[in-house]
Order: C-alpha cells, then structure tokens, then sequence
RNA sequence: GGAGAGGUGCUCGAGUGGUUGAAGAGGUACGCCUGGAAAGCGUAUAUACUCCUAAAGGGUAUCACGGGUUCGAAUCCCGUCCUCUCCGCCA
C-alpha cells in the first residue's frame, strides 16, 4: 500500500495519478487527510496524559520507598481518573488507525509517468516483437487436438482425478515440462538469480503482505482445518521471505528465481479462452523476483522485461511485448510489461510473462526496507516477473512446431528433454 | 497425537513487580595506538509513531502476539501463535 506520509504530503499528485488508473480516489483520499490528523492529534493527547502516568508512577514508587504511603496513595488516587481518560483516547487510536488501513489497502499503487493513457487491453503499448510467426498449413490444429492425436495431455482423466483445470500430462509432454522447469531455472542462475525452493502453503500473514488478502481471497484455494492459503505464484513465498527485514544496502539487489506449482481458483472465467492449456487451476510457473534500490529499480525492471523476451527468443517462439495502460495494470503494479508468445493455431496471442516494477507499494504491507550508507532507512522496491509460466508456451510450442513427422523441440530445449520430436 | 520446557536487542545471554530500552559478552562501525596490521583502549550501535519550521532535543509504545491484575509489568494471571526435548506414528 501506499505509505500515509506520502498520501498526507502528496495528495494532489496522488488523486491526479489514480486518474490514469481509472481510480477516483477523491473520497478515500479525503478520509484519509482528515482521519490522519485526527490520528495526530489523540496521538498527542494520549502520549501526554501516558507521560504524567509514568511521572507520578515514579513518584509513589520512591514516595513508598521514603516511607511516606499517605502521600503515595494520594497520587494513586490522581492516577486513576488519567487512566479512565487514558482507555478512551486509546479507544479511538485504535479504531482510526484500523478504518485508515482498510482505507490504505484500498488505493491502489500510483502509475509510472510512462505508463500510458487508457483503459482496455487494446490500450496496451506494443514495445517490441521479435521471432517470425510460422505459417501453418489449413488443416493445423490447436494445441488440445494435437495432445489428444499424440496422447500427450489428458484433459478427461484430469476431471476424473481432481476436476477441469487439472489436466493429466504424460509421457513426452510430461518430459517436456519438466525440461521446460529445468531450462528456465538453469538461464536464470546463469543471470544472477539465486535459486530457492519455497512453501506451496502460505500463512494469513503472508498472503496479506503481498496483496492477495484482503480482496482476492476468492482466488485462492484454502485449507480451512489449518488456515493455510495455497500459493498463487511463487511471488508469495519467495517475496515473503524478506518480509518484517531490514536489508543493508550493499545485500540489494536480491535476486531469487524460483519454480512452482501455482493454484488459482480462477472463478468466474469460462468460454472458449480457458480452452486447453489457457486456463488452468494448476500450472507451473518459474518466478523471478528481485529486491532492488528505488533510484535502480527501473533500470532492473527493464533488465528483467530483456531477460524474459530472452527466454521466448531461445525457445523461437513469436513475441511480443507489450507496456500495459493504466486501466489494464494490477492494482499493486506501478509499471507492467507483458511478454506474449504467439500460438499459431489458435491465431492469438497468449501471456506467458508478466513482469512489474511495485516500487515500495508491495515493500510497505512487507516491511521490507534498507539501511542506506548514510543509515537513513528507507523501503525497498520490489519487482516480480513470470520466467516462465509453462502452459501456455507448452501450448505454443505445441501449434507452432507440429510438422507431419510430429512436434519439433527447439533446439535450445533439446539438451533437456533428451528427444528432438513429439510423435 | 501424548507429556514437558521455553520464546528478551544483530547474536549469545542476565534479569521474577519500581529511572530496565533493557546488565554482561560477542559482532559491527568510527577514533586512538601502529611504518602497516593484530592485540589493546575509547566511543557508538533498535524500530514505529509523535512534538518542535528544521536541526538539536523531548514524549509515547515495543522484551513472540492479544488481553487482564497493579499507581507501576520483560517480570504476576488468562488466551493465541511459534520453537525445542521425550514418547508414539510416518515419507
């Protein structure tokens, strides 16, 4: 969320830039100023009458220890009435600081400048393409006919075992993936990231310092017996690591990579775009995230934007990037780019990456900040990108390689799967 | 799952009702010393909120978390969470 100092300081630019958000931030704003100098002043109330409880609590411990008990009873009885006025002023803290947090938690992160005007998907700033899209015969098929034909995914036993959205892959396709996993955790430690491999099962106190608690609980499976939340990304727990921390400037950047299994409950999507691989309640996903310095933070967004149109490149795969408009970004995000991979089949495009630069917004719920060299302590920015998400880039290589001998594996790929063709 | 022990600062560790934000040690930083280093010596070393135009300097809170007792709680009581040990079960 954003931090109340910046809100209480920098109102105006604050409403004009949730504008390019679509966000009408005029009341919540509003109530916030005016609760935050409420908050100052019971604060300061509070405070003082707490000073003189302490003062005279001193005095009757020493008036006591003179000896002189009528005198400290006398204090006790003073103590007794600043304690009643005490409870309420503390009363009304506490009730203003939790209404202005469901407040904070409700505006969303401020656009960068360069994020642009607009407010659908076709708002969105192609940046860069790269890769030739194939031409594919008339009778090409989708990525689902070709898994049946090669009896490589089965969507049916998937229902059967668990429910849609769970599909079954096997043999080569199985192999497949985990070669896919393995090419993408290998690029990512030979750029720097560190590998980790964290919890599938998240605590209330994670899921909320990265944002899917309070307002999307709905997409996240929950183990009610244990209170635990199934991850969504692998964004949860590896940013979570660094939460409640006080890094040293000289620790930034952190770079992690991880890989794992995602669930979403995807509620309320249905129609033809969830068809196959599009759509699924479990996927797998490699996760880069990093920890970064807020004046370094853009230049490692577009770092890690070039990393990920990388990936696409080695697997020869169509790409395209695109900077998402201010109506299309997530509601935590300050800058997005989207990678998209071309399925051929299908003819549209599909997001295989999203890659965001959160500023201090995420580091602030997290508490993740760093001591500068001129030990002042400042958050941190955090960023996050998909590196990659596996099935939809299954799907794409699927359509876009299938030849009449069978599927072809790029040739980057070939040294992990151990097999040049899918037949 | 059963029984027990415990959660104190960056770390270790003292502290069972009254200047304890917290002894002591270690670590770290700076200074002195040195030709340089080590050792030694000295100093510093939490966070949040808040008061003050700012700095300087105050105030409040925080010894897992939440509540209670008390004039006063790290210290007593209750609840929650977590860790460890033993037993049982088990990949």
């Amino acid at each position: 969320m954003l931090t109340l100092k910046y809100i209480a300081e920098n109102s105006e630019d604050v409403l004009k830039r949730l504008k390019k958000k679509h966000f009408d931030g005029e009341q919540l704003i509003s109530k916030v100023l005016e609760l935050n100098a409420e908050r100052k002043k019971t604060q300061y109330d509070a405070d003082s009458i707490a000073a003189e409880i302490n003062k005279i609590s001193k005095e009757i411990g020493s008036l006591y220890k003179q000896g002189k008990t009528s005198e400290a009873d006398a204090l006790k009885q003073k103590t007794i009435e600043l304690k009643e006025s005490i409870k309420l002023l503390e009363e009304k803290q506490n009730q203003i600081e939790a209404t202005l947090n469901e407040i904070l938690v409700q505006i969303p992160n401020l656009p960068h400048e360069s994020v642009p005007e607009g407010k659908l998907a076709e708002d969105n700033h192609v940046e860069r393409t790269g890769g030739k899209i194939p031409s594919l015969p008339a009778d090409a098929l989708p990525h689902w006919d070709l898994a049946k034909k090669y009896d490589i995914i089965d969507f049916e036993t998937g229902v059967k075992i668990t429910g849609a959205g769970f599909p079954l892959y096997k043999g080569k396709c199985a192999q497949l993936q985990r070669a896919l996993i393995n090419f993408f955790l290998d690029n990512a430690r030979a750029a720097g990231y560190m590998e980790v491999q964290p919890p599938y099962v998240v605590n209330e106190a994670s899921a909320y310092a990265t944002g899917q608690l309070p307002d999307k609980e709905c997409q996240m499976y929950f183990c009610q017996e244990d209170n635990l939340y199934l991850i969504p990304t692998a964004e949860v727990p590896v940013t979570n690591i660094y939460r409640g921390m006080i890094l040293n400037e000289n620790e930034l950047p952190i770079k992690n990579v991880a890989y794992s299994a995602c669930f979403r409950r995807e509620a309320g999507s249905y129609g033809k775009d969830v068809r196959g691989l599009n759509r699924l309640h479990q996927f797998d996903k490699v996760e880069i995230v990093q920890i970064q310095l807020p004046e370094k933070s853009y230049d490692t967004l577009y770092e890690m934007v070039h990393y990920v149109e990388g990936l696409a490149e080695k697997l020869e795969l169509p790409w395209r990037t695109l900077r998402l408009c201010g109506g299309d970004m997530s509601f935590t995000s300050a800058l997005t780019f989207d990678i998209e991979v071309y399925s051929a089949a299908q003819q549209r495009w599909l997001e295989v990456s999203s890659v965001s630069n959160f500023e201090s917004y995420q580091a602030n719920r997290l508490k993740c900040r760093y001591r500068s060299s001129d030990k002042k302590i400042e958050l941190c920015h955090t960023l996050n990108g998909s590196a990659l998400a596996l099935p939809r880039i299954v799907a794409a290589l699927l359509e876009n390689n299938q030849t009449p001998e069978g599927i072809r594996i790029p040739k980057a790929l070939i040294p992990y799967t151990g097999f040049e063709l899918i037949n």
